[in-house]
DNA sequence: CCATACTAAACGAACGTTAAGTTAATTAAT
DNA sequence: ATTAATTAACTTAACGTTCGTTTAGTATGG
């Protein structure tokens, strides 16, 4: 049925992905997609019926099972404190290896429609988010777990996404873009802040 | 020498600001600049060789004299704490209000070339980056500065950027928009953690 | 009179998209 | 077993549109 020499669609989704973290939607082409896969710009058309599904299609293909993924790593039923720290562990480690997916869902909160922000918190952050509002709330029940569980990724996205710029910054060092570094750091200042009292 | 009905070039850097931080650089068209300054594109290139210059005549419009102004925030030599929570409030209200120059920043780190990363760094990031690591040092001297300044900016930043997302994540409710509520839990936050020990 | 701030009109290049034809693997019939 | 029909996976070539940019000309305040 499939010649051999043929490209499936995830094998697209897989090549457009980067491209469209790099540059956003509007800053890749379909012929710079089909230049990367190498068929022609028809052939695209074949698989998809336009620009905008192909690319709903990628970010389904980015952030479905991630969820759970992430998920996954809250649902153990050790301390909640190690529960914690491994936790900023693995999620320190994603974000460290798949910076597409960093880049994508940041994209997707700036440039989303309504729909398409649906999509990113049932398909990204639900189970994510659920799992670390559930860990907050055993660790300390009398704080707002929405307000936590917010500060606690977003203080560990933006390590990750500041570290282009990191170079220019003061006082920093090689060290601050190492995930296992990170993830100590965050874990400690999550559990007792800057300790000052 | 100007006629009445003309117009500056902050005029028109002014209308562009929100286009680009709303859809990206590839995202806006000189046609769609011109249409809201109400010209014709030729007009821009009068003021502007070419739409890169544009953009980065913005860019420095936004985000220079915002470093000063976030700088002074922390330059008062009031007790630590206080001027924590004094900073938090204030950077809460700016990022709240300012948000094309919060999207801008975002879009500059993911999209922004070396010399548009150190601009970002030294015209946007300098004083403020300094006072909060200056803040963190007074605070809890042991800690690594630069890895707080990131944790605590980010925390915040995070905040409002995901406020596009909020209504569909679990626990969310509305005053979790309300920059006041978030100043005090990320004050809070930063300086007990989740003070479980 | 002269520079400044424009407009009208057009340039070629790149864009998303489509129509028509070609290749190659599978299936059905002889 | 060979061949014919069928289909998916393409290519080539072009469509109209929008893009960034330019050129030539016009109006206006000093």
């Amino acid at each position: 049925m499939r010649p051999l020499n043929t490209k499936s669609k995830e094998d697209i989704l897989a090549l457009a992905i980067p491209l469209f973290a790099r540059s956003g939607y509007s800053g890749v082409s379909m012929r710079s997609i089909a230049q990367k896969v190498g068929v022609t710009v028809a052939a695209l058309y074949h698989h998809f019926p336009d620009k905008q599904t192909l690319y709903l299609a990628a970010m389904t293909q980015v952030f479905v099972d991630k969820d759970e993924r992430l998920g996954e790593i809250l649902s153990s039923s050790i301390e909640p404190k190690k529960r914690l720290a491994q936790f900023m562990t693995s999620f320190c480690e994603v974000v460290d290896k798949d910076n597409d997916f960093c880049m994508l869902i940041q994209r997707e909160m700036m440039d989303g429609d309504e729909s398409r922000l649906r999509l990113l918190a049932t398909e990204v952050y639900h189970d994510l988010f659920q799992g670390v509002t559930n860990l907050c709330q055993e660790l300390d029940p009398k704080q707002d777990p929405y307000l936590l569980a917010i500060s606690i990724i977003g203080m560990v996205m933006y390590h990750f996404q500041t570290a282009p710029m990191r170079p220019y910054l003061a006082h920093s060092k090689e060290q601050h873009s190492d995930p296992q570094v990170i993830a100590r750091h965050v874990t400690n200042f999550a559990l007792q802040g800057l300790k000052t009292g």
